[in-house]
DNA sequence: GGAAAGACGTATCTAGTGGC
DNA sequence: GCCACTAGATACGTCTTTCC
């Protein structure tokens, strides 16, 4: 797939950057070297795309960066609480909640998920439904958690403005009514979270453009 | 195709609050 | 203090999606 590509970038002096092909077009790189070279040039640009989840960025750092890209394919708005992997879900009840769930069909798995919350100080509740186990947390514990751990915070604002952009009619009233509720703010999280991160020497990102 | 995991909806319980 | 009402939380079933 990735020969597939092509960087092209027009300019009145195309020998300067690359093989020319044409009298004002100039070949910079091919395959996954295009998205390489278009993920440079975009230096400090990239975190602003980062923050705006540009899909197109998405897509290029889905092609150049592999933890990042085996972390997308890993995620699935969970968070690890204890050392369990926990999914986030709205629950839409009369006022509407939101809490973490661990599904398992194995009973003792979901007693050990249980024990590893209870040590952390956490209630969780172990339901069965259907043929699995759910060991969850409730809204309260789980606001408690996000109180302490910034990265759980960071999910949780992330996973509710999602549903209050894209969830179903249903989805989006419980995100924010908990998010009018609940003092999360996502741009806090999200700049207290870009804050912690170095600063990167910036470039621009003018000019490029890419040819499929 | 089947098992496991995830998503969603409904019913019910519980706690808080206001009116009397 | 009691009752009614409301909103939030919990319990649980079912359907869908994903993965092997």
């Amino acid at each position: 797939m990735y020969g597939e590509y092509e960087l092209i970038v027009a300019t009145k002096e195309p020998w300067r950057l690359g093989l020319g092909i044409g009298a004002y077009k100039a070949l910079v790189a091919t395959g996954r070297e295009a998205f390489v070279k278009l993920r440079e040039a975009a230096g400090a640009y990239g975190e602003l795309l980062d923050l705006l989840k540009a899909h197109k960025w998405i897509y290029i750092k889905l092609a150049t960066d592999d933890g990042f890209r085996a972390a997308a394919k890993q995620n699935k708005k969970s968070i690890t609480v204890a050392g369990v992997v926990m999914h986030l879900e709205l629950v839409s009840g009369r006022g509407g909640s939101l809490v973490a769930k661990y599904f398992t069909r194995n009973l003792g798995k979901a007693l050990a998920a249980a024990d590893k919350l209870k040590a952390a100080g956490l209630r969780p509740n172990i339901v069965k439904s259907g043929p699995n186990y759910v060991v969850y947390i409730a809204t309260a514990d789980l606001l408690r958690l996000a109180e302490r751990d910034g990265e759980i915070r960071r999910a949780i604002a992330l996973y509710l403005a999602e549903k209050a952009k894209d969830g179903t009619p249903r989805q989006r009233e419980i995100a924010e009514k908990i998010l009018r509720r609940r003092p999360f703010s996502i741009f806090q999280c999200l700049s207290a979270s870009s804050r912690s991160e170095p600063r990167r020497s910036a470039s621009s990102a003018g000019g490029y453009g890419i040819e499929a």
